[in-house]
Parts: C-alpha cells; structure tokens; sequence
DNA sequence: GTCGTTTATAAACATCTGTTTCAATACACA
DNA sequence: TGTGTATTGAAACAGATGTTTATAAACGAC
C-alpha cells in the first residue's frame, strides 16, 4: 500500500488531542482508579495512539496529576464551597455543607463527574498525589466544617470532640459513595437525583443536629466500659 | 485434583504449604486488592513455587474466595456479633455493636488481620465475591444494628428513616479505616489500640443516641430547601 | 522548491501478569 | 523391591502493562 488512500484524518488539533485526552483520562481513572486505569485503554477511547500520552504529558503519572488538578479547577468554578457567612444561622449553613458534601461524591452531572470518583480512589489506594489534594482540595472544605460545628455546638465544647464530630459527619456523607455497592446489596437504595440527594442531607443533617447541640459541655463522653 | 490426606500419615507437608499460602495471600489481598495482588508475590511470601497456587487452588479466584470464607471463619470464632438481648438496654447495646463494628474495621490483631481490609477493597472493587459476604457477614450484622436502632427509637418512627440512621451508623464507624489515609492527613490521629477505640467509639455513640432518641416520631425530616 | 521543527504512528522493548506444561521427585502400598 | 499416585518446581505460554524508538507526515519559514 503506496499512500494511496490520502486519509486525511491528519486533524492537525493539537489542543483537541490533549483535551481528548484528559477527558479520556479522566473517565479511565474515576473508574479504575490509577494503577487498575490503563494508557492504552485511554489511548483508545481518545482516539489517539498510545505514544501521544506520553508525548503530551511525559508519563502516566503526569496524565493522571493534570487530570486532578483540572478536576479539582472545574469543582471550584461550578461549585463554590460552602461558607459559614457572618450573620447566618450555623444550623442552617451545617445542612447545606451536608447537602453540598453529599451532592459532592453522589451527583453524576457535568460540572463535576470524576473528581469525586478520583478521590475516593486515592483514598484506598493512594498515590503521591494524594498530599496535594488534600490540602488543595479537602482542608478547606473540612476546616469550614468544623467551624461550622464549632458555631452550633456549646461555646465551652472540648475542640478534640468537636474534631471527631466533623470527622463523624464526613464519614456519614462519603459512606453512600465510598460503600454504595454494598449499601444496594442491603437493600437501600443509594440516591443519584437532586431530590433525593437532599432527602437523605436532611436525613444527616437532623441526626447530626440533635447529636451536637444536645451534648453537655461538661458531660462525660459515654464510656463502653459499663458492664 | 488434591486428596484429602488419608489417615495414614501421607501428608508430608500439604497442609502446611495451603496454610501458608492462605496466610500469605491474606497478607496480599488486604494490603492491595484482589486485582493489585500478584500470584507470585504470594507465592514469593509462602515460599512457594508458583504453581502451588493452582494446584492447591486452582485460580487466583479461587484463592481469593477461599481467604476469604477463612478469614470470615476466623471472625465468628473471635469475635461473636453482637445481639440484642431481651431485657438488655437498647442504648446499651447500641454502644456495643458500635465497638463492635469499630474494633472490627480498626483493630489490628492476630485474630482478624485481614477481613476488614479485604471487606474494604470489596467494596471499592467488588469482585464476584461480594455478594456472598455481603450475604454472611455483612448483613446478618446489619440487621441486628437496624434492629438495636429500632428499639432504640420512638415506637411510631418511620421504618425507612430507622434504615437510614442504621446506614448513618454504619458511615461514621467504617470512615475511620476506609479513609484513614486522609484523615491522618487531616491532623486527626486515627486509633489503633483498644483504649483510643473505644473512646472513638463513645463519641460516636453519644452523637448517634441524641440524634435518634432526640427525634421525635412526626417531626419532618430536616428540608434543606428552607431559605 | 528545501530546510527545520513539530506532531503522529507503528513497532519494538522490557517487564509483569495468571496459568499450563512436563519432567523430576517423594511417598504409600504391594 | 517395584509400582502408582500425589506433589513439586523450572520453564514456557499468551497476554497485558508503561515506555521508547524510528519512521513518516504535516506544517512554517525562507
């Protein structure tokens, strides 16, 4: 075969391949996660050849870092964190950081489609990037939960307890992504609507209500030891 | 196809090499995964030719299932689940069951190393194995939660709320291993020894009986749309 | 046109994966 | 003793992985 057929497929698109790419990449990686994820398979679905990786960004390692960091650019652009504003009711603001945190790792929508899913994955298994993440991504938001509880509990409440109730809170919103094959197999339906994502904040956000701005500054943390 | 050694003393050592493949593939799959687990580190572990593994157990898979009925074996030996006793103390028993599940996740010992971990990476990548653990282990001890929850509650509250708080519960005690790597991050010193366990185990139990015995059985659920 | 540079691709590379093959054992029993 | 069967282990298999190489094409500038 000459150059017979001219497939002129060139598409001299430089930009559009590494757009593809990402794309590619991310949708790989929120599933598969980093190591599970395969370059061919990436290569494949942005059809591009498996060299064009590592041509545009170095090496797998390096796909996945921009993939985040263009996550982690497209979560602040849609959805700005919650903040706890000056005059505004704390119980109020600790249900939208709930529904916003919920929304965060439920919602399947365009604004934000992997970085929940990258995340989760490089809490099991993570990879050097994690570090970043964390303190690009995560410790805003976590810090403004915890003012946040700070604000709805006792003025004179322990800050290590008002530490484990924002980490309480956290768990009680990843748990419905972090374990939803098993939450199903338990026969619970796991939300991916608006409305029922907001259900199951309210759900939270009351239980969480009650247990702080319940407790006793001076009572004791209950101890299992009770025989 | 391996005999079962004849009461004569055949059996130069087969037991000892399916023992130490068992344990050295739990080491492995807890640590990274069933996909991520490689035959031959296993096999590196047992000292262990690699073909050991399937002669003894025919695949990867089946290794992985067998690791895991033993690990769950192991685990009802140790560690019976809790139950709800007639005349014991809802409140009680819910504090139990919350220990209960948080040793179980947490704690390091020689009598379940490896379930946790193994439950935990199922569920971040279920494996045909799921259904059934999720059918022996997961849900009998579920049920029992939900049924603590139960009486634990107003009489007249809502089943499908109860079912939620079980799966709240259960959040905030598996957030502690499943994203440990993050909450250390976080500054937050994820226990490991009985002692900070438990303490673990009082604040989260303190929150979750306020928040469920606090509610009252008619009270709307928390609408976030309140402006 | 002919340079030089950027981009694209097929092919190869080295290494890993789970599994199988096949010859060499070690043992129980005759 | 010899025979038969269970076990062992080195090597090979077929496939996948991330990465590199060498060749080829498409451009901008002259």
């Amino acid at each position: 075969m000459a150059h017979a057929a001219p497939a002129s497929s060139r598409e001299r698109d430089p930009e559009g391949r590494k757009e593809r790419i990402l794309t590619a990449a991310g949708a790989v990686f929120s599933k598969a996660g980093f190591d599970a994820g395969s370059v061919r398979e990436i290569s494949r679905r942005a059809r591009v050849n498996v060299a064009a990786v590592n041509y545009y960004f170095d090496s797998k390692a390096g796909l996945y870092r921009e993939v985040l960091l263009a996550a982690h650019r497209q979560l602040l652009e849609q959805e700005p964190p919650v903040t706890l504003q000056g005059g505004q009711d704390a119980q109020e603001a600790l249900g939208s950081w709930i529904a916003f945190c919920l929304r965060f790792v439920l919602l399947k929508r365009a604004s934000h489609p992997v970085l929940g899913k990258l995340m989760a994955h490089e809490m099991r298994q993570p990879t050097a990037a994690l570090s970043e993440l964390v303190k690009l991504v995560v410790r805003p938001i976590f810090d403004e939960l915890r003012r946040i509880v700070t604000a709805v509990a006792a003025p004179s409440m322990d800050k290590t307890e008002i530490e484990m109730w924002a980490h309480h809170i956290v768990g009680m919103c990843v748990h419905y992504e972090h374990n939803a094959e098993v939450i199903e197999r338990l026969g619970f339906s796991v939300p991916t609507t608006e409305d029922a994502i907001a259900r199951l904040a309210g759900s939270i956000t009351a239980l969480a209500l009650r247990g702080i701005s319940g407790a006793q500054a001076g009572a004791k943390t209950l101890e299992p030891s009770s025989s």
